[in-house]
DNA sequence: CAAGATGTAATTTTT
DNA sequence: TTACATCTTG
């Protein structure tokens, strides 16, 4: 133990020991934030004697919580009990663990963001287009991030007329098939904590310590969630920066953690601003540019590990030159150490064949999900069937998988039919038996196919263990051959992926409890897919994706207006400091060397599109910068972003954007005084004044 | 009912 | 451009 605090720096130290009020640990990124809270769990069951199982410890992603699980466990092995879980996996834990006092169904499923597309195709009648269905899908997401409910305050979410009675129908829907979504797993237990007070009052009793980790990113629920689990004689530690919250799109609410003083009542605040990660210089321009921003509690990121090298910005033409541009990066030939981060998936295309094509290892982190596949939601729809008939998602997902000619009309004759009593109403598989005389010809087998194959799967499933009833789902169904045979040219990973699945689940047990685990594992912990494991290549990853990462080397690409500031997020200045923060994030993800790159002109749906740099490289203070390869048209150099300008009636100020408009160049300027003023540029009198001769 | 043909719209995304 | 959704035909 005394070694361990021996490796901590001051603020760490003092982090570590605080006790009792509220404490807000703001932690810059590398500041060494998990040794803090990892080595604190430690100090709190040796120092302070706190059982284990009374420790909660929240993250935001599975990854967070297994690393922290593991460092943990390796410093005291008697931590076992901690309870380390993120926010989805313990609320989902509290309510299953309380559902004999709900009465709530205590072996739901989980319904991700594509069952939820289903749920609501279903309750609109197939009325609305999918992209339509996503809107309210996301709004829906939304709402239960602030646990509002249908009938609750919608208009908050969305003033479309149809909404609040949409929100309504897929609710009903939802609780009809006993199972939930991920919001559910928030909203739900902070009803049952509010509605419940021995409920409450027993989980105030068990968890004496209460960690958050990646509090920046926690939402109004999360919020609600810990304000019932905090009683103000339990020890409540939050762990973020406001300067890396990046989910706002998401729900993720800023001012969490911006109020948590004015919240937790005496809460204490400490800072770690010790930068373990970079260099001087790249700290140097992550923190001039997150000066912009307005929503933050502030800290200035400081190391002990030099200068550097400077931050190199890159002018190039297009997109291929671009890749060209990073590919010569790399011609040193450290591919693992070094990430090429862009705004936009479509944008890793470019890299990606150009690194293909000059035999540059490449990876790319996460875009796909393993368990989102068509072939593996098929398989595991199987699964939530058997263990819960009343899934309408996973029923209508299989009944056809392979084909056995149930379409629209076969389907709609099954569900149709109503049964006696209403748990029959409800259970699809007593559905679909009621429903087969309403059927003849090719409808009438395959359901009577379909009915066999799980009712004998039904009849193994507490013999097997849940790798070999996956087994049998495949073959038994013909789901393996289906897809073998569609697996051509390029396409030949399915059959694969269904084999895969099933090793996935060659952890579990047997019975119906281990079925369930794996279940719920699939749904909250989806390992997202590499398809390039080997260490030793350039990473290609979004910027979103690289929390909690960092390289040797970064490049950052695409620094283009309305590419990275996004377009729509350029019209409020709240979402503009949410891109500056990103850019933050990406720049402080380099340990020695950053890159930047802004591209000319950029081929976008098939047309070659002029593109201006980005305002975020206005905000760098130019003698951090060396540019490399400039070319910029002749009018827009006058005034690049960034550049101070002089105007006759206005005074002095800088150039916030620049772009054209019937072909004539147009800036936005910040003048002194704080006013902004529009020009186009040649009839404006605007005068450059250059500071930096 | 399901594979080919045509049209159309393009963020970021832990759980 | 291209992915994917909807329409049309076998």
């Amino acid at each position: 133990m005394s070694d361990l605090f021996d490796k901590l720096n001051e603020a760490q130290r003092k982090a570590v020991l605080h006790f009792g009020s509220p404490l807000l640990i703001l932690a810059g990124a590398g500041s060494g934030k998990t040794r803090v809270i990892t080595t604190k769990i430690a100090y709190l069951i040796e120092k302070h004697g706190i059982y284990p199982e009374s420790i909660l410890a929240v993250t935001f992603t599975n990854k967070a919580a297994g690393e922290m699980k593991e460092r943990v466990h390796s410093m005291i092995p008697e931590s076992g009990d901690v309870m380390i879980k993120t926010f989805h996996s313990f609320g989902s834990w509290l309510l299953r663990n309380n559902a004999h006092l709900t009465g709530m169904n205590r072996n739901f499923l989980i319904y991700d963001d594509d069952d939820m597309l289903k749920i609501l195709s279903d309750v609109t009648e197939g009325a609305l287009k999918k992209e339509e269905l996503k809107k309210f899908a996301h709004w829906i997401s939304r709402a239960k991030d602030s646990c509002i409910k249908p009938d609750g305050n919608t208009l908050e979410i969305s003033v479309h007329s149809k909404f609040k009675d949409i929100y309504a129908k897929y609710q009903e829907s939802l609780r009809l098939s006993g199972n939930v979504d991920f919001g559910d797993l928030i909203m739900l237990p902070v009803d049952m904590l509010k509605n419940y007070p021995e409920i409450r009052i027993r989980t105030r009793q068990r968890f004496r310590v209460i960690l958050v980790d990646e509090y920046q990113d926690s939402n109004r629920a999360q919020f609600e969630l810990l304000k019932q689990l905090y009683d103000g004689s339990n020890y409540i530690c939050v762990v973020g920066d406001e300067d890396q919250s990046i989910y706002r799109f998401r729900g993720a609410e800023i001012d969490n953690i911006l109020n948590f003083p004015g919240y937790f009542k005496g809460s204490d605040t400490i800072r770690l601003e010790q930068n373990y990660r970079s260099t001087e210089t790249i700290l140097r321009v992550a923190s001039s540019v997150v000066v912009n921003n307005q929503s933050r509690l502030g800290k200035k990121l400081w190391t002990s590990s030099g200068e550097g090298s400077p931050v190199e910005l890159a002018y190039l033409t297009d997109q291929d030159r671009e890749a060209e541009f990073c590919a010569g990066v790399v011609a040193d030939r450290d591919y693992g150490g070094t990430a090429v981060l862009y705004r936009m998936n479509f944008q890793s295309r470019t890299f990606e064949e150009y690194f293909m094509n000059h035999n540059i290892p490449y990876r790319i982190v996460g875009t796909k999900r393993f368990y989102e596949r068509e072939e593996v939601k098929d398989a595991v729809a199987y699964l939530s069937l058997l263990v819960n008939p009343g899934d309408k998602v996973a029923f209508t997902r299989a009944v056809n998988k392979p084909p056995r000619g149930i379409g629209k009309k076969t389907l709609g004759r099954i569900l149709i039919s109503t049964g006696a009593d209403v748990s029959e109403r409800q259970d699809l598989l007593k559905k679909t038996e009621k429903g087969l005389k309403n059927l003849s010809g090719k409808g009438l087998r395959g359901a009577k196919d379909f009915l066999g194959m799980i009712n004998y799967l039904k009849k193994r499933m507490d013999a097997l263990s849940t790798a070999e009833i996956l087994q049998d789902v495949i073959t038994r169904t013909g789901l393996y051959d289906y897809y073998r045979e569609k697996d051509t040219g390029l396409n030949i990973a399915k059959a694969e992926n269904l084999k895969e699945l099933v090793n996935a689940a060659s952890g579990y047990g047997t019975g119906t409890g281990e079925l369930l685990r794996f279940l719920e594992n699939v749904s909250l912990d989806p390992d997202k897919e590499n398809p390039y494991r080997e260490s030793g290549a350039v990473t290609l990853i979004t910027l979103h994706n690289t929390k909690g990462l960092e390289f040797e080397r970064v490049i950052i690409t695409g620094l283009e207006q309305d590419i990275f500031p996004h377009y729509s997020s350029t019209q409020s200045e709240e979402e503009l400091e949410e891109e500056r923060r990103l850019f933050y994030v990406g720049i402080t993800r380099a340990k020695r060397k950053l890159y930047l790159t802004s591209c000319r002109t950029r081929r976008r749906y098939g047309k070659t599109e002029y593109q201006m740099p980005s305002q975020f490289i206005g905000e760098i203070p130019p003698e951090l910068i060396k540019i490399r390869n400039e070319s910029i048209p002749e009018e827009e150099s006058d005034y690049p972003v960034g550049t101070s300008v002089y105007h006759y009636d206005y005074g002095t100020g800088i150039i916030l954007r620049n772009w054209y408009n019937n072909g004539k160049l147009h800036v936005l300027v910040k003048f002194q005084t704080g006013m902004v003023g529009k020009f186009i540029a040649r009839y404006s009198g605007l005068e450059r004044v250059d500071s930096y001769d």
